[in-house]
DNA sequence: CCCACCGGAAATGCATGCAAAAATGCGCAC
DNA sequence: GTGCGCATTTTTGCATGCATTTCCGGTGGG
């Protein structure tokens, strides 16, 4: 019960928003369920007034719909929805690679190259729990060197939106080695600091990933009934 | 006092969201200053239940800084803020031409154009706030054509931020004729379904725009102290 | 004269209580 | 048996009260 006590430093709804928005990117809260006042009230050992300012602060981050007067439940994307937010992304992540290209020192590259290698060796390892950690920390790397904080927060705030999603698309074998190889290039066009090029890699990476969760959404394997609502 | 009960329809916090961004974006709340709550309470009649909410969602829209346990302050943008808002600011509204160039129906390019005129007949009367209103709706209705829900309101949202300077750009002679020419071409590329053209358009619009409010920032006209904080 | 410390006042953060709206279940009529 | 309507129950929305933290002014010491 100490944990009560721990997360009494920063303020309540924040750590009620970040435990409630890891519940939802993890599928802990399906997709589509409702969230009940009360009921998260006592998971979380919190009461109502903190719950229900998080509850706002994720319907701003468009992670749960907010229903007047009937509550909020967690979004459940169509097909028009995620090619919508995929869109969206590719052309952020573009964005990000192409002032990356223009703004990133050569150590930072030398920094990207190294967790590049990393990944590598998960790739040989199969490990894709590890590829998918040091894939996310590639990216961050780059939003960083864009060295424009808002496009970061935003891409942030918009991947969330699909990240459940993301995590559920099972690698085949073809589909992770082309996306290692769009890495490989990536990198070259970093080194060579070509802006456009890059650009160009991240948004086709970005498509591919698009038709990846496409797939499993049409596949109807995508929502699962998890667990409790 | 009928205002009240006019206002109970929707849900009180949406309204009070509402009315503090108008507030804020029109400047009656001017950047730097603290949003006091019981104040507030006062002015818009509620109680702090729904005015924190509020103020959270104005959070999580960027509109205002929170500090924990200190409150909320109007945002005030520095000049790297400025900038940053600009940058990704261009890159959405660029896609939303790329794709409105793609997906606009023949219709809807004629409304454009008649807006375009219209915007044209407040030039010529020196009708400036005519002339702004316009200029929204065609923005708006190119951002409508990009048939991306989420980068429309992805992008009101981060123009939100820079709204209120925008108010305060004074148009000069020189750059309202330069902005009009370069509303005629983006009707051109348009009219000739030329994505590229039409994007690499409105993101020169942008960076001009970007050009006049730094300008003006840093002339230092730009944060009056306008009324009561 | 300046800085540090301390006490009161005010503001924020959280919990709880009450009212209104919605969901649910039951009974009744058809 | 089915559909509709009403009453109960649940849930959301809002207001208020209390605890905690921060801010501000004053005072004493250096």
């Amino acid at each position: 019960m100490a944990e009560v006590i721990s997360i009494s430093r920063l303020s309540l709804h924040d750590q009620v928003a970040a435990r409630l928005r890891t519940m939802l990117i993890e599928g802990q809260i399906p997709p589509g369920a409702k969230l009940n006042e009360r009921e998260l009230c006592e998971r979380l050992h919190v009461s109502r007034t903190p719950l229900r300012e998080a509850i706002k602060l994720l319907g701003a981050e468009g992670l749960v719909d907010l229903l007047p007067n009937r509550g909020a439940v967690a979004v459940k994307l169509t097909e028009a929805d995620v090619t919508d937010t995929f869109e969206l992304l590719a052309v952020l992540e573009g964005t990000s690679g192409e002032l990356a290209a223009q703004r990133i020192t050569d150590d930072e590259i030398a920094e990207v190259r190294a967790l590049h290698y990393e990944m590598l060796a998960c790739y040989a390892r199969r490990d894709l729990s590890g590829y998918y950690r040091i894939n996310a920390s590639i990216h961050s790397a780059i939003n960083a060197a864009a060295r424009n904080p808002l496009l970061a927060s935003t891409y942030r705030s918009i991947n969330a939106r699909v990240q459940s999603l993301r995590f559920r698309t099972n690698q085949n074998e073809r589909k992770w080695k082309l996306a290692v190889k769009e890495h490989e290039a990536m990198i070259d066009a970093l080194d060579a600091r070509d802006g456009g090029r890059l650009r160009d890699i991240l948004m086709e990476h970005m498509h591919h990933k698009r038709d990846s969760v496409l797939d499993l959404l049409r596949a109807g394997e995508i929502y699962p009934e998890v667990a409790k609502a």
